[in-house]
DNA sequence: TCTGGGGTCCTAGGACCC
DNA sequence: TCTGGGGTCCTAGGACCC
């Protein structure tokens, strides 16, 4: 009894989401920039044939966006979230087993279409997708997930499949894996294709024939699962409950130095605050902090780099007791003189919630306040991030505050920033 | 001259993903 | 002047145990 996968993944997923509010930039070079925009993280297909690459500093491709007159838009990650769930809820309404692997690509359970005709539904489901939500996409099916993405991948590069490839044929695969470079296979990054490399492999077809022992001894287990996936023989099942979560970390890039303890502070304390917002959300609950701070390591300022951790007394997702500890924490780093451009907040051993041990204060004082923070939670998410905050955190405008100069509206959650439509 | 044999747990670092 | 953020998994090696 085989497997079947299919995996769906969304076009330039962050440019399609902001393209759906603005047809007008259908055709046109558009990308996206990473937090404080810093790095092009998105580019259309014309901005790619323009040879903006993944990752380029903004500044660094500033000539060319204006002679090319590329559009630019911040990360607007209350939009693309918002289109992603609708793309999962549109997936739900044709397939009924889906893994959602991360917010533009998921992985399909075709497993009753085996030895059947499918390209047809995966057409119906790009169609489906693009016409309810309005994000191209396209598909790959295969046996295993790691073919699967390979398939997904010649989908994107080669027109004439039109957006769906299919690879449960061996013939097939032997025709199409040594036109796939190595380095395109899902696991294998940078490091792995260099020593890959340097033993003649070149292409997915060659690492499909390395020995898996080799493969083994080369990139240690994941990378035999590689080659035995490659062959068409499935070592990863789709995921379907979501794992707990192992940790969570809240760290930004400054939209300016920072230079004085006031603002790191703020910065610190609005960290810990949304790391306490995300452990109340997955139920779990902090026994450590760890905090850093640092300098930049782009230009010739005095460099400092240095973190701190601690337990809590009793484990706690309480913004008042995350907040505390991180600035006691910060305090303790914090050196004068330096010019600052990042800073961060992670916890590494999460609990569940539920098996917090007993803490100093009574039960009904943590019960308090507990429900204390529900309700901020709850206001915060109606009114908007931030509008119920603990003074540390400052004010809302502070300058060391991302940068984002070239944000579109929130189009699809929020009510004061809904499209406009016009008749007459 | 000869110097055990397993275990477990933790941490740091590397590699990879989107 | 300006260079993202948040995750996972795996391994080696050290500390410690009996």
């Amino acid at each position: 009894m085989g497997e079947l996968f299919g995996l769906i993944d969304c076009n330039n997923f962050y440019v399609s989401c902001e393209r759906v509010f603005r047809p007008d930039l259908e055709g046109k070079p558009v990308i996206v920039l990473s937090n404080n925009d810093g790095c092009a993280v998105a580019r259309s297909a014309e901005a790619k044939l323009l040879g903006i690459k993944m990752g380029d500093p903004e500044f660094k491709i500033r000539d060319l966006i204006r002679r090319e007159n590329v559009r630019v838009f911040s990360s607007n990650y209350a939009l693309y979230g918002d289109l992603s769930r609708r793309v999962g809820d549109t997936l739900g309404s044709m397939v009924p087993t889906v893994e959602t692997y991360s917010i533009d690509e998921s992985f399909l359970n075709l497993g009753e279409f085996n030895g059947r005709e499918v390209e047809p539904l995966a057409r119906e489901l790009r169609d489906r997708v693009h016409r309810w939500v309005g994000i191209p996409t396209c598909v790959g099916i295969a046996p295993t997930k790691t073919l699967a993405k390979v398939a997904n991948f010649i989908a994107k590069k080669r027109p004439q499949y039109r957006g769906v490839c299919d690879l449960r044929s061996s013939r097939v695969r032997a025709e199409l894996l040594p036109t796939v470079p190595v380095e395109e296979v899902w696991g294998i990054g940078g490091a792995s294709a260099a020593k890959l490399a340097k033993i003649g492999i070149l292409t997915a077809a060659d690492l499909a024939a390395l020995k898996p022992d080799d493969a083994r001894a080369l990139m240690t287990v994941t990378g035999s699962r590689t080659v035995y996936e490659l062959r068409g023989i499935s070592c990863m099942p789709l995921e379907l409950v979501e794992p707990t979560r192992k940790g969570i970390a809240v760290t930004r890039s400054f939209g300016a130095p920072v230079t004085s303890w006031t603002a790191m502070r703020e910065a610190l304390a609005s960290y810990a605050t949304r790391a306490a917002e995300k452990m109340r959300r997955y139920k779990v609950a902090a026994d450590n902090l760890f905090v850093f701070m640092h300098t930049s390591t782009f230009n010739q300022d005095p460099f400092y780099s240095n973190g701190a951790s601690a337990r809590f007394v009793a484990t706690t997702n309480d913004t008042g007791e995350v907040v505390g500890l991180a600035v006691r924490l910060g305090e303790r780093l914090w050196r004068d003189g330096f010019r600052y451009s990042k800073c961060g907040v992670m916890i590494t051993e999460l609990l569940p919630e539920a098996v917090q041990q007993p803490a100093l204060w009574s039960e009904l004082d943590r019960e308090r306040r507990e429900w204390a923070w529900k309700a901020v939670d709850q206001l915060n998410a109606k009114l908007g991030r931030g509008t119920v905050r603990i003074l540390a955190a400052g004010p809302k405008d502070s300058a060391w505050k991302l940068r984002a100069e070239h944000l579109s509206q929130r189009w699809t959650t929020r009510w004061d920033e809904l499209p406009r439509v016009r008749s007459r």
